[in-house]
DNA sequence: TGTACGATCCGCT
DNA sequence: GCGGATCGTACAA
């Protein structure tokens, strides 16, 4: 992993590192092809004082090992019947990450359509189903990003028109946070998780075109 | 638009 | 056993 993405991981509070990953695009090199992807929506798990955190209280199952690992870790599990993506922010042994809960095609769509069986917006809109469409393997988990197949662009693509920031999706009966908000995503955009169809920008998908820069 | 249910692995009781 | 940082299908209203 190279130092520029170590820093862009560590270098501000993880709440704020997961709201600017909107607009970085991930990269999944597979030997068939490339996929492409732009993050549209994010949340920050702030480790041992956070309640809703795998690592709340620090405590460490070897499921959730990568999280004690540096900046850039891949962390995936599973939950039910489906995979999650979580890239590790701060430095070892601090176990704080950001859930990549969606993310907007770019590049590849006719694989991410084969992987899913499924096209729109319900390809990519949620954090089990971006898994899914970029065919990520569980292998990945506890691997450094950008020395991997995955990798992380350091310099965004696109920029927000607007960001909505709310609590956390199925964090339920964690007291203040349930309430806190660290979910980010871009407003108007078609690839974000449960927002009604009403307030999708069909034009720019709530990015910042160059007229309006 | 909403509720119900099953898929199916890990961690806890 | 049971529930979880989820999702697709079925069915109701």
């Amino acid at each position: 992993m190279n130092s520029a993405i170590t820093a862009f991981l560590t270098d501000r509070p993880t709440p704020t590192i997961a709201r600017s990953l909107l607009g970085h695009q991930l990269h999944f090199q597979t030997p068939t092809g490339k996929l492409t992807a732009l993050i549209t929506e994010t949340e920050a798990y702030l480790g041992a004082p956070d309640a809703g955190a795998h690592a709340y209280q620090n405590h460490q199952t070897p499921r959730n090992r990568a999280l004690w690992q540096p900046a850039g870790t891949i962390y995936i599990y599973q939950l039910r019947a489906w995979l999650l993506l979580n890239l590790v922010t701060q430095s070892a042994g601090t176990p704080e990450c950001v859930l990549i809960r969606a993310v907007e095609p770019v590049a590849g769509l006719k694989r991410m359509q084969q992987n899913r069986a499924q096209t729109g917006a319900n390809l990519t809109n949620g954090p089990g189903k971006l898994m899914q469409a970029l065919g990520l393997p569980r292998e990945l988990n506890g691997h450094p990003l950008n020395e991997s197949a995955l990798s992380l662009d350091i310099q965004p693509s696109r920029q927000p028109a607007q960001i909505v920031t709310t609590s956390r999706i199925g964090i339920v009966n964690k007291g203040a946070w349930t309430q806190a908000a660290l979910r980010y995503y871009v407003a108007g955009n078609p690839y974000v998780s449960k927002i009604s169809r009403r307030t999708v920008d069909h034009q720019h998908h709530g990015w910042l075109v160059a007229s309006e820069r």
